[in-house]
DNA sequence: AGACCTTACGGCCGGCGTAACAATA
DNA sequence: TATTGTTACGCCGGCCGTAAGGTCT
């Protein structure tokens, strides 16, 4: 059977156009290419090149069973990549969110339940969590509404509510409740990976600008020393207690309380299940 | 990269179970085939075997590297074959018959047209001379009807006419003309490779059975030999003279005397010019 | 002269076989 | 005991590099 040294030199030949610089390029002495280039000929049987005294071209032969040594060459290439991925899917179970706040409660309880498997940790849009869950890059999604798909399980886990984070000196700081659009022109200081959060709230307020800043403890502490108005969430409060003296003013908006919810594939049902009774 | 001869003892192990059997099957000892298959999992870097203390077996990974190996090395395998093929293809001329006669004055006009090109004839059914046009099966065919398609190229070459070959001492030796059905009934002696004219004497005479003879001095032999009516065409009286003394009638049915067309597709038609114009 | 290809010769590395050992049924 | 897999050691073929030679621009 052909060698890959074979397909693999001439392959570089067909590139480079010349034995010398084909050689080169392969870190190979230019006679040795010389030599097999005869070889590959003679194995297949059939002319591969037009031999001038001192030139060399392929002719149709040669372009073909090039053409054809490039694509077997990358298909062995891949190979050694498939079964790593698949090795590494095997031992994975990944986990793609809409924010933050959910892996919290889950990554331990994945870690506890799957004491074998790595736990990988994705925020990403929601079209794209439901894309991935399809595709296989995500064995796990949580979303903030509830799929009506029946090839889907899922579970409700958690719910998280917004609030305004605003400095004592602030002329709202004092109010009882506030909309998004009570608050709308004003600048805001804001996490980055936050998925979901960060779409809604530039959205609800269009005349706003926004400070990313995406270290959390650098964010507390730019939060502290700043008098500009900030987020937070109860969940957030309930797994970082951060001292601060400001105001935490609820949200009014409907759309400022979500409910999370844990899906996967019904194929997956078994494997999970232990998962979705433990997160209720 | 992986090598080959390490996905193909995976593949082999894969086939064969064991190390054992797989290395007699591949002509190596089987401690070679043991270091050779540790060697492809490092290489690999994940493992691909179960091994418990006297037995090997494939994992998950390794059933996907073994499947993944067979389809790279199947591949590899077909690269020699398909030059050769296409270095077949381009010095050879495949012609398409419906009928021999087209042949013996085609040939050697082919030889002598395009002398550095091997000419390889084929008979078939018609369906099948036009599939094979397109798809490169065949650059030149030769029907019985001209095709009315104007992708292709066409042109008359020759006619043919069929006459029944009677014995002197057969009760219609004597007639001047005759249709199949007068001799619908009787036996026939009939040469293999004639193309549609099998088909045609068949379907004409639904009550007759022929004996088939491949070798056309055998049948010559056999037809002289004995008082079975058979077949002869004018064209291979002119091309083989053969002394009998046997009466030739001439079928009057219409489809008894067809005309040849030659035809390539458009695309060839540079190529044959020079034959087309000759072949008039 | 410089670039390119080919032929000739000797070295060396990698894959192989033999041998010896361990474990299972 | 027969079968299976692993480890250790030395051989050898095949691929490579160096050197030398020929041809073209």
């Amino acid at each position: 059977m052909l060698e890959l040294y074979l397909l693999r030199q001439l392959a570089a030949f067909k590139e480079y156009g010349t034995l010398s610089e084909a050689a080169e390029r392969l870190y190979l002495s230019q006679p040795a290419l010389s030599r097999n280039m005869r070889k590959l000929e003679d194995e297949i049987g059939v002319p591969l090149f037009v031999r001038s005294r001192n030139k060399l071209e392929l002719n149709e032969n040669g372009r073909l069973t090039a053409a054809l040594a490039e694509k077997a060459l990358s298909e062995i290439d891949s190979i050694a990549k498939q079964v790593r991925d698949f090795d590494r899917s095997r031992r994975t179970i990944s986990l793609g969110v809409c924010a933050p706040a959910p892996t919290w409660k889950l990554t331990p309880l994945l870690s506890q339940l799957y004491p074998t498997m790595t736990i990988r940790t994705e925020i990403a849009e929601e079209p794209e969590l439901l894309d991935g869950l399809h595709s296989g890059q995500y064995q796990l999604i949580v979303l903030h509404f509830q799929p009506e798909d029946p090839h889907y399980i899922s579970s409700a886990c958690g719910t998280e509510k917004l609030f305004f984070s605003l400095p004592p000196t602030h002329r709202l700081a004092k109010s009882a409740s506030l909309s998004f659009s009570d608050l709308d022109g004003e600048s805001f200081l804001l996490m980055s990976e936050i998925g979901f959060w960060h779409d809604m709230t530039v959205r609800k307020k269009p005349h706003s600008r926004f400070l990313i800043q995406n270290d959390r403890l650098t964010f507390d502490e730019i939060v502290n020393a700043s008098v500009l108005p900030s987020f937070t969430t109860d969940t957030a409060n309930a797994f970082f207690a951060s001292s601060s003296d400001r105001a935490e003013i609820p949200i009014s908006d409907e759309e400022a309380e979500v409910r999370y919810f844990l899906v996967c594939l019904k194929k997956h049902e078994q494997q999970f299940r232990q998962l979705f009774e433990a997160c209720n």
